[in-house]
This record gives structure tokens, sequence and C-alpha cells, in this order.
DNA sequence: CGTTATTTTCGGTAAAATCCGAAAAAACAG
DNA sequence: CTGTTTTTTCGGATTTTACCGAAAATAACG
């Protein structure tokens, strides 16, 4: 059996808040800050009891949560039912959602403004505006798409040092936007 | 009378959709994804007649987005009614977005934790685990913040420069975390 | 002012998303 | 295999969200 801190309970609710404010399940987003905060793996069980959610609610959140790869089904000898548990690390849980989000939403909006472009060349309708609005996003996704990836290639750790150093930043501007 | 060519068609269909899943109202996407292509304001009935949605939820709609600062009313000479357009840079547009989540849910967690974080050091229970890994949220968010606020201060066109050379990045980084 | 054009509000309805619980399926033990 | 535990599926109920249209409110005109 679960016991649910207060802290724990504002946590919770706070996180399934947020979550539905950034378009993720709300059930689903609490489901996975129980995991995050609990010291130990925990059954579909303990969490449906946990949360006073359905059991089968619980099954369809846990896919979907490891779908996004955010958590993960380990298993504990003499028990034959699943455990649950999150990454720990909020760095790389981040990471991996922002991974996530670009493939499942930012790559296929870059689909639809490249088809959107080549659409407007060949017809060469009159439609400068529209083209010139089309092109914009697109270098805008482009640019960002590939900063994104820079970034992908920091390793945590530095990403993180890097971070802390942020009030540095304009200086770098300065200096490198200055070549 | 607005009349949506295939290619305007596209691009602000799947904007609904992209909202949707960041959990922004699919119409209100839409409405000002026809705002964004359309090269001169437009009424709120031409946005209802080409969008095929009563006026009603356009009025809403509208003033949803002006509540988020990306879109703005302008008069035309000679007219009464209200003409809405949206800001034509997609940079600026996506800063503002930005400003206004931070402002809206993140600044939110923050506090949220920020208070969790106190009451634990109160009551002093033994939530070992939870603490820590509020903390870690904590630290997370506020770092993130703080990066962000530095990127907040740098003027568009610096970022634009700045995010074109993102190739250098990785010796940027090697550079800066060396120190 | 009274009239007309325009916008907004709001109650009800429709649509979509979420959730439940029963039943099926799967996994495992003996 | 058979029985038991655990997980998953799925149809329908519930809740939430989104939307419409009528009516109210506001603003502009003559």
């Amino acid at each position: 059996m679960v016991k649910l801190t207060p802290v724990m309970k504002k946590i919770i609710l706070h996180w399934g808040e947020m979550g539905s404010s950034w378009g993720i399940n709300r059930t689903v987003a609490q489901i996975y800050a129980l995991l995050y905060l609990s010291p130990d793996p925990l059954t579909a069980d303990d969490v449906s009891s946990s949360l006073a959610i359905a059991r089968s609610t619980v099954s369809t959140g846990l896919h979907e949560l490891q779908s996004w790869g955010v958590v993960k089904v380990l298993h504990v000898l003499g028990d034959r039912r699943d455990h649950f548990t999150t990454m720990k690390d909020i760095w790389e849980i981040f990471r991996i959602i922002l991974d996530e989000r670009k493939r499942r939403e930012i790559d296929p909006t870059l689909e639809v403004l490249q088809e959107s472009v080549s659409e407007l060349q060949i017809q060469g309708e009159d439609q400068e505006y529209v083209e010139e609005r089309v092109n914009d996003m697109l270098d805008f996704f482009e640019t960002v798409s590939v900063v994104y990836e820079q970034y992908e290639k920091i390793p945590t750790d530095r990403l993180k040092d890097l971070f802390r150093m942020s009030n540095k930043l304009s200086s770098i501007v300065e200096q490198v936007t200055r070549e």
C-alpha cells in the first residue's frame, strides 16, 4: 500500500494540471508523477489504489508512458506482477520528452511545410504572400530543428554545466556573432 | 470573402492539429493560422465564413488569442468592424508564446516546488526520497528559467544569427566548459 | 434619442475525451 | 492441461470540452 503524503499529493495534482495544459492526459501525467516520487517501483495495482483510478485506466496509461520511453517495467523475484518505474534524472527525462515531441509533432510539421512549398512552386499560382509566410515558417522550423539536433549531441552532464553558466551567455553571443 | 487555396487549407488544418497536441484549442489555432496566412487583416465574419465556425466562437477565439498577445485589432477607415491580424515575424511570435507559457505554466510550477521544499523542511518528516526528487525538479526548473531569461535578452535578429551558427555549438561548449 | 451595425455573453447541445468495469486474453504455476 | 493470477481489450457511461445560436450589450450613426 502506497501512502501519499500531502506534499506528494500536491505535486501529483499539479503535475496533472501541467500535463493537461501541455496536451497530455491528466491521469497519465499523475501516474508519471507518482512513479517519479516513489522510491521503489510500483505495481499497476499500487498506482490504481493510490490515485483511485481504475485498474484498466492504469494499464492504458502505463502503456502510453512506455511508448514515450519514460517508464520502464521491472520484475521482482518471486512476484509475477509487473513493477513500473521512471528514470530519476530529470534532465534525461526532459530530453526524452523533447525528442519525442520533436519526432511526433515538429517533424510532421516540417513535412507539411516542405510539401506546401513544393506545391506552391509547381502551381505557380498567385499566392506570393502565402509563399512568403510558408517560407518563413519552414526556415524557422528548420533552424530550430538544427539547433535542437546540435544540443542533442551534448552529453547531459555537460549540458547542465553549460546551462548553469548561462549568465555568461551574452558575452559569448557577442563574441560569436562578431566574427 | 476570403477564398482558401488548397495549400492554405492544408496548413490551417495541420496547425489546428499541432495546437491540439500542445494543449491549444484546435479552432483557436486554426483562426490563428488563417490570420497569419492572410495578407490583409480580416473581420470576425471573414474568419467565421472561411473556417465555417460560428460567429460567436470566433469572438471567443479572437479574445483568447489577444490574451496571448499574438493577435491585434486594427481599424479601417470607413468601416466600423474590427479587423484582426497577427505579427508576421514568426520568431517574434514564438518568443511571445514561450513567454506566455513560461508565465502561465512554468512559473506556477516553480511556486509549487518551492512551497513543497519548505513544507518538507518544516515538517522534517521521513521523506528523504521525495525531498531529493523535489529538489532535483526545483533545480531543473530554476536552471531552465534562468537560461530562458538570458535568451530573452538577446534581440531577435541576433538570436537568428546565433541559431544559424549552431554548427559551431560544440566547439563553443568545449571552449566555455573548459574554463 | 432611436436605429442599425457589431460584438459579446451565455444556456443548452453536440462532440470529444476520459474513465470504468466486465470479459477476454495472456502468463504463469503446479 | 487446469486453475489462478495478472494484464489487456473494449463497449458503454460519464465527464469535460467545444460549439452553436439566440438574446443581450455595446458602439456608432443619423
